[in-house]
DNA sequence: CTCTCTTTTGCTCAAACTGAGTATATCAGC
DNA sequence: GCTGATATACTCAGTTTGAGCAAAAGAGAG
């Protein structure tokens, strides 16, 4: 056939949030790596049950929620020489943040990759500091004619001059930013990471994008925040988790409006009075909506033109 | 390593809408296959770009929106024994029914593999004469404490005694008719295609519904209906569109004021007198709204307890 | 030429949903 | 019993959605 060998490899996006930071596992390195296994074709039924496998023999983590996101296969994303690697990404939900064991494997700040991610304060200041000067930069060099469509693709983008920002473009402002050389990975030399982003191996960090986009969409209509969140919980710990995916605040009254008259949640009975102020009720998710409703999801109010 | 060697494959949902029905190319065989091709690692420098290669190879169309789908890589998919096959199934939409030329490609009725999945004329037969017999039978053979749970989740999925029937479940519904024997490549002798689906070679089908679902909820929020029509269009023939692929009829005006009020198409000048009433506009697709709006589709009015 | 049938297109209206604000409840600590 | 904090309840205007009525504009029948 061909003297480049194929090889199936698979990644995994592991995901939980606390202390209201979303966090993922990487392994250590340098740069840092997603955690990276291989198909074994005697042991492993499906490739989701070898993402299991090896996960929990590589950092004793047991999966719960996991969902495939995407399959790569460009050339060049091999480190070994005659490889050609393709890889199935997955993205999974961890409910605590379980301590690794002495495997390289660590919690990372999801929005140490893309700090442009993070709206809950406002628009981030990296995206006026280095951001908005890198993109001018790019435009300008361009040929005349398309200044003006370069310019607006990006404002669109980054919700910039009256657009909004949108949450779920977590791939394609990925993707602006490697073509205009604002990621490390694209070449340049290793830069501040508070402004750049932490970068990973390969594309790794472009998966870890994907992933949080295609979580943020995920929120809208199912009931995912759930698998993040312990047995119990107030609302408006769950707002936090939420918040804490999408990158914007949610105004508390309406999204407890939209949480429990889409009857996702039912009183556990008992009390968390360790807020700071008015104790807070403890909820459970009702699983039974799943059964229920069509697409019971947490609807993502109050994010329109956030910032 | 192991025994089992491990191969690379991709697969091909192609899809266009002809005469108010959506149709996939299939390849002739008993039973019938979707387009199969490789990587060739060599040639192709992303998946995409060897899946783009293979089928204007062997089929001669040129392929337009692409879409990856899903990757599968269950044990005893491959026809070879010894063999691991990994398939990357993507969705392609292309604008005319492009005839095949005689590479066995044929155009086939989505519609023909999947019976029940067509709500435009209100339930379909099928599904009452032989579906909810089928499910009765199931859910009687369980345990007692198990038979409400089976009937609930048969009645969800198929929009029976009061339920919405929800048009992205596609996926979830083949799962269910193949757990409880219903379609064919469930082990059964082949059976009558009219009622049971036109069964195709391994997991094809349900890669057909995955694709069908995904298409379906990828209408909601992206213009990609667009990708399916000509250039020129009336808005009722975008609306027929719309409708074959989604399984349910549309109310007429509100489309039409959703189109249009989301900026999504112009008035192209000219005029359909064809139609057997009042002439229609032609309308053209507004690329522009792809900078301009962050989501726009169709948004699919209507359609909660379609049926 | 007029009447009828058909499809296209414009308009209306109530119900549901959203975004955003005001007000009240209930705790901890002083 | 204040003060400060968060939790929770209600309100209200603006928008979107589902659904129907009606006029416009052609083809074809009589």
């Amino acid at each position: 056939m061909s003297s480049e060998r194929i090889q199936v490899g698979l990644n995994a996006v592991i995901v939980a949030v606390t202390d209201e930071a979303p966090r993922l596992i990487t392994l250590a390195g340098d740069p840092a790596a997603l955690p990276t296994g291989t198909l074994d074709p005697e042991e492993d039924r499906t490739l989701e049950r070898a993402l299991r496998r090896w996960v929990s023999e590589g950092t004793g983590i047991d999966l719960g929620y996991v969902e495939q996101l995407y399959t790569l296969g460009d050339r060049g994303r091999s480190s070994e020489p005659g490889v050609r690697l393709v890889s199935v990404a997955y993205v999974a939900l961890v409910r605590e943040r379980a301590p690794s064991p002495d495997s390289g494997a660590a919690w990372s700040d999801w929005y140490g990759l893309l700090p442009w991610e993070d709206w809950r304060e406002g628009r981030p200041a990296v995206v006026d500091e280095a951001i908005v000067p890198a993109i001018d930069a790019w435009a300008a060099e361009a040929a005349a004619g398309d200044r003006a469509a370069r310019r607006e693709r990006s404002a669109i983008l980054f919700g910039l001059g009256g657009s909004a920002w949108d949450i779920e473009r977590v791939l394609e402002r990925y993707e602006l930013l490697w073509e205009i050389g604002f990621v490390p990975e694209a070449g340049a030399a290793r830069s501040d990471d508070a402004v750049h982003g932490e970068p990973l191996v390969l594309d790794h960090r472009r998966i870890a994008a994907q992933a949080l986009g295609r979580l943020r969409g995920k929120l809208r209509y199912r009931p995912v925040v759930f698998e993040l969140v312990p047995a119990t919980f107030t609302l408006t710990g769950l707002q936090r988790v939420v918040e804490a995916l999408s990158g914007v605040r949610i105004h508390a009254q309406n999204f407890r409006r939209l949480i429990d008259r889409g009857g996702l949640v039912e009183k556990a009975g008992g009390i968390d009075a360790s807020t700071g102020g008015r104790p807070a009720a403890l909820y459970r998710f009702r699983r039974d909506v799943l059964r229920e409703r069509p697409a019971p999801g947490v609807g993502l109010p109050g994010l329109r033109t956030a910032g």
